[in-house]
DNA sequence: TTTTAGTGACGAACGGTGTTCGTGTCAAGT
DNA sequence: ACTTGACACGAACACCGTTCGTCACTAAAA
């Protein structure tokens, strides 16, 4: 028997109340995991969830928050091992591999990271860690304070680095990293080559060493300069 | 004797020939230093010229590439000495303190640079110097590459998230660094003490530390890491 | 059981953004 | 003198983050 038109239709099963902050951040994750941060807006989530923008503003204070909650919740992905301090230096190192792994398992989602001050819950786990493995490697405190900080700081940043590139690769419509090298290095090579070799002759020269080495060569690069600049300052060494 | 008042007026002395590529850049750089990187816009950067935002797209592509423009007329004000690859490690330094000054002085600008693979003339110039530093130091040319490029990446990593600090006090509406910080960093600390020390011991225990030193005794330290990263790589080490 | 208070959902709108289209106007070349 | 081509620019498009006011609904109070 149908209902009598007048009766206003019922809504849906739930009665609507069915966001939660929970409900907007994985579902901010998710687009941003398929569509890069730049999809990442007010809107786009709301329409995810079947709703108004201004329904988000109840669990969320705005989108830097939503952000910080976002980057926060990748950084729960991030496994930490029992300390060892007298394995500090292959740690720090796992460490620094395994955070920058998470990162760039998640899209651009390092655009956001730079521009918080840690303050999520694991933002600090993964702040103790590092901070008490120095100390308890031997560095006092106040140092231990400033090599922690530059190591997140090279940490966060490179991997920044990398979420420009994958940006611009979407923007460029492109897919794999192999079309990106193509389009994007190629380019550039061509224009260090044709550089004036007089006034730049080492870069002009150079050029195969200059865009030699994939992300990862360069990231564990410098992480290794960091980390012998860091056992030199270890009082045991 | 006034003109008939039929006569349409006639427009100002200069038949309005005037936007030049390099007169928006200049006063793109304006606001910028004036106001802040979220202040320039085209729309804006068009007001200051007494023009509309569409007028300025036959001598820029588009936001990017103004923003480009006007990160490598900053980098023009970087000043280099003769390349003496024997004090190469204090050139190194020296290099580094002026970028980082260059980039300090113009608001944040820097949060413009990351954003763009080096392609500028200042920017090939700059490139070239510690590109050939490292080489006349007696670095092959694949390891310098890397060295480079993380060198860079440090100075502008750095700069960037001191642009971004800056940017926060800005939208803040405080005025000095001093107030920053009390009203910022004073925040995190007491947050920070506030954390439950069983499972954040090393972070609850020493705040004063973590928070202690400026922004330029932490750039110092992260440079002094790899510049001994670097020396123990060279040849003649 | 009825009333009341309060909370969350959300349509509409505000003021901003980068960019494009089409039109008009001027200056130089023929 | 006429044509051509480059530039200026008003208007508009499709977005953005955020706020206001209103409505539906639940839960507590009477």
């Amino acid at each position: 028997m149908p209902a009598p038109p007048w009766r206003k239709a019922r809504r849906t099963a739930q009665p609507k109340r069915q966001l939660s902050q929970d409900l907007i951040i994985e579902t901010g994750l998710r687009i941003l995991d398929a569509e890069g941060l730049d999809a990442l807006s007010m809107r786009r989530v709301a329409q995810e969830l079947d709703t108004g923008p201004a329904s988000l503003y109840a669990h969320v204070a705005g989108k830097d928050e939503l952000l910080e909650l976002v980057y926060d919740r990748v950084l729960g992905e991030i496994r930490l091992p029992e300390r060892d301090a007298a394995r500090w230096k292959e740690q720090l190192r796992t460490y620094a591999m395994e955070v920058h792994r998470v990162l760039a398992a998640h899209a651009d989602v390092a655009r956001a990271a730079l521009a918080n001050i840690p303050s999520g819950e694991n933002s600090v786990r993964a702040g103790e860690f590092l901070f008490g493995l120095l100390i308890e490697a031997g560095m006092p405190p106040s140092e231990a304070s400033l090599a922690m900080d530059r190591l997140s700081l090279y940490i966060v940043g490179d991997a920044y680095e990398g979420s420009l590139h994958y940006a611009r690769m979407r923007a460029a419509g492109l897919q794999s990293k192999q079309e990106y090298f193509e389009a994007f290095v190629g380019q550039i090579a061509g224009y260090y080559r044709a550089l004036p070799s007089d006034r730049f002759p080492h870069v002009s020269k150079y050029v195969d060493d200059l865009i030699a080495g994939d992300g990862e060569d360069r990231f564990r690069y410098g992480l290794e300069l960091l980390l012998d600049g860091i056992q030199a300052r270890m009082p045991t060494s």
